[in-house]
DNA sequence: GGCATATAGTTAGTTATGCAACTAATTTCA
DNA sequence: TGAAATTAGTTGCATAACTAACTATATGCC
């Protein structure tokens, strides 16, 4: 492996550490500084329901890549706080049908700027190529590992 | 902002999603099936302690880019399997030193191999090049946020 | 039709994370 | 010297993750 030579455990702590983690912790914190109340894992999921609305639970596992109970729990605190209603799909009773509520769709624009905003200064110094990099690496990885 | 035009919330999802989420995820799995009971961030722990020995739980803090309370659970727990031992500090009694035991020290060739191994399956098709530049703006986006 | 199998979602138990509030030991400095 | 501020670590509470075991509905096949 003439290409993968590299240090006891290192890397790993590269894709798994402190990046994700700052920029987590940098887009919550902007959250709750305007006053929203959402994490942002349920962000997360409200984000792939504003780009198709009423998907089942299973597919947004696929797309969050998360697995079915976690799912299920977000999904159970997203109900609470009243930004997603479940529906039994007509055509097949196991589905529920997850749809925004008229307050989920009013966040969309606001926490998207935020997310935007908080991508910009987490990326400054940071040139187009090598986002597109980093993209396409983490692509590879995701790709050889399932 | 010229090099930071992005589609709304994609990039967030590329640093925090699908790579590290299964490159976690592969890990686990391959210290399950060696045997070991060991979660990856309790190995995170150790991988700083194999590199030195008796660090504070604040150095270990720093070094693993968790908080106090998420180091004070994971070395109470390393402690209940009898990998780590907390020994107050003689210079300053607030300091607890965190050491390896004798079982832990044991484990760390098996479980630095199986990381190479499971980042060598993770990299295939990716260059050292590459690798570097995942790595530096990594960097980068962590010095950025804090 | 009816049994085996597959699929969608839930529940239970353990571990981990973040935040806020707390205790105890140490340092600062007037 | 002694009160205030700082530092190290712990505890409580809420959310989230993974695994395994579970229910309910749908599909396949004889």
């Amino acid at each position: 492996m003439p290409n993968n030579q590299f240090k006891r455990g290192e890397l790993y702590s590269v894709i798994n550490g402190m990046a994700s983690t700052a920029v987590a912790r940098r887009l919550q914190k902007n959250f709750r500084q305007a006053g929203l109340e959402i994490t942002i894992e349920q962000w997360s999921v409200l984000y792939h329901l504003w780009k198709e609305d009423c998907l089942s639970q299973q597919e947004l596992c696929n797309r969050t890549f998360r697995d079915k109970p976690s799912i299920t729990r977000l999904i159970d605190n997203l109900e609470k706080q009243k930004l997603v209603k479940r529906t039994a799909s007509k055509e097949d009773r196991r589905i529920n049908l997850v749809c925004l509520t008229e307050t989920a769709k009013g966040l969309q624009d606001l926490t998207i700027d935020l997310a935007n905003q908080t991508m910009s200064e987490a990326l400054i110094g940071v040139n187009k190529e090598e986002i597109e990099t980093v993209k396409s690496v983490f692509q590879r990885v995701y790709d050889n590992l399932t």
